[in-house]
DNA sequence: TTTAGATATCGAAAATTGGTATATCAAAAC
DNA sequence: GTTTTGATATACCAATTTTCGATATCTAAA
């Protein structure tokens, strides 16, 4: 190895600023120090300074003095080449930070579950991307089951929907974006479609769409039917699909319970009918959930804006 | 334009250090503050500040800290990624700069003039070559009144050849090399060729192949001519092309009068047979010119140097 | 709870930076 | 020639920044 070499550039490590590097190019643009030195609003002599400074650090010459201003030498000229180039770099990184600050780029995986799925998820996405169109954004559908671990895990970066009833570690922040309750659903062709006040007495005998047994809502469902006096459904159809639950309640006259938030659009379309019976269960929170806020992509914790600005609005 | 990306590319390049970024990639490196000061040989309070000011300028956190090191963010990461990038081109601009230095690079375009074009030039070329491969050499013949003004306008770096009797400008550095001596030669074919101690009264009903007018020799030639009892050469051929001369040489019996240098290969080697003739004049010195040492690449005094040693050698 | 191993903070000393005034220098103008 | 002009270099002082040692703080692990 090059012991000069070596020597520069560790001094170069240890000593070099930006500073001087502009300073260095700008009197290459001159080609004299004094106008330099007022472009960048300091001193003549501590512009010349800063070139000697440079000059000793670098064990060279860097420009020939005159009485008409400085020219550089070969030295010089290759300085402030390389000078440029690493400004183009220092400009670089700081368009990346910013862009990773602003949230322009980066990336945000998502967990959903149900609930939040139809509305709330699509609202917030919508909304970051108009702020932020290049971030990218990947969606994990699931339930608690399997997004909580991937969450703790870091796989996801949060999860959206029906909060659960208990927590998985105290490491996760939930947020409750907004209180939903569940909605009695069926298709427009069904005989209660059109009653108003439906008891569950006119309920009992119609088959059910009902959310899997291992969501929150389902044990609240299951719970219920037995204080109406052990009620065991005519038919039981279980699924995690919206789209094969909103299709059977179309062709059957069957009833589905579901998150209001999940069947508000279909209701209002006409697709689907709301049976007029309160439900008298899942009233419960709706939010996000994610490791913390530091965790957090820029993206990240954009989209988590994005989400309580869509409940706020839609809520 | 972004305010924030302006003022943060602003704040980088009036206030960031390399020294920063090194103990920034260092901390990347060892996930922990205190382990990266050691390794750069400063206390643990003075980086921590150092990282506390990267954050500050860049408007981002860099690291989570917990009370086992430090996590780089996704902004440390990418910071850490561009400072190497940075690093490198300080590396490079560093190497350039040594290798200008150590005059393995750069270009020197040297001036040759006749006396110094079949001898003293490539064998310093050679030299030079064989120290520093990548230099990159460019040779322009021609005559004093041709390469002087072009030495002067910083045309070409450097002229070599038999120096001028008289100065072109105080300013240009002249250095001899060695003395040099004119030869009269004659081809080997001439009845002259194998005659020794000849005298002038042989040789003056032969033509000549002279030097051209504008040249120093010439005019020392004509000096001694008109010396001569007004002698006029029966023929006198006029050229500046060496090649030319000897091939006239070989085909006619001409005598000529060329630097010793130039023809001693040629002599050498039975192309030519030198007259054993002691040319009276045109004794003078042979060196070399340039503006002033300052004025010179690295390459350009490595050449220079390479001229004295290659003038020591053969001289 | 304690300990160990890390980062953060504080205050003072040291080093660096920057400014003003002035010296110096050389080409251009006279 | 001599003076003027327009540039860079130097000296010295003030202000800022950097650095260190000592110490506080924090938290996972023992």
């Amino acid at each position: 190895m090059n012991a000069r070499y070596s020597r520069i550039v560790d001094r170069a490590l240890t000593r070099l600023k930006l500073r001087q590097l502009r300073l260095l190019v700008a009197v290459g643009r001159h080609g004299n120090i004094q106008n330099a030195a007022r472009e960048l609003g300091i001193s003549q002599p501590a512009a010349t300074k800063m070139i000697q400074d440079l000059e000793v650090d670098f064990e060279v010459k860097l420009f020939n003095r005159t009485n008409r201003g400085v020219i550089p030498t070969i030295f010089g000229d290759t300085l402030i080449r390389h000078g440029k180039l690493i400004f183009a770099q220092v400009s670089s990184a700081a368009q990346e930070l910013d862009d990773l600050s602003e949230g322009n780029s980066g990336r945000v995986v998502v967990g959903t579950l149900l609930a939040a799925s139809p509305g709330l998820l699509p609202n917030a996405i919508e909304l970051l991307l108009t702020d932020r169109p290049k971030v990218a954004i990947k969606i994990h559908e699931g339930t608690n089951e399997i997004l909580m671990p991937a969450l703790l895990s870091g796989e996801i970066d949060m999860v959206v929907g029906r909060l659960p009833s208990r927590r998985y570690r105290e490491k996760i922040m939930r947020e409750k974006l907004f209180d939903d309750g569940i909605t009695a659903v069926v298709g427009v062709q069904h005989p209660l479609a059109d009653c108003e006040a439906v008891t569950f007495g006119q309920i009992r005998e119609f088959g059910w769409v009902l959310p899997p047994l291992e969501t929150t809502l389902r044990r609240q469902i299951d719970q219920f039917f037995v204080r109406q006096q052990q009620y065991s459904p005519p038919l039981a159809i279980e699924s995690v699909s919206y789209l094969a639950n909103r299709a059977l309640l179309q062709s059957r006259d069957l009833i589905g319970l579901m998150p209001s938030a999940v069947v508000a659009q279909d209701i209002g379309s006409g697709f689907l009918a709301r049976l007029d019976w309160d439900v008298p269960f899942g009233q419960g929170p709706v939010g996000v959930s994610y490791r913390s806020e530091d965790s957090l992509s820029p993206a990240g914790r954009a989209l988590l804006q994005a989400l309580k600005q869509a409940a706020s609005s839609t809520g």
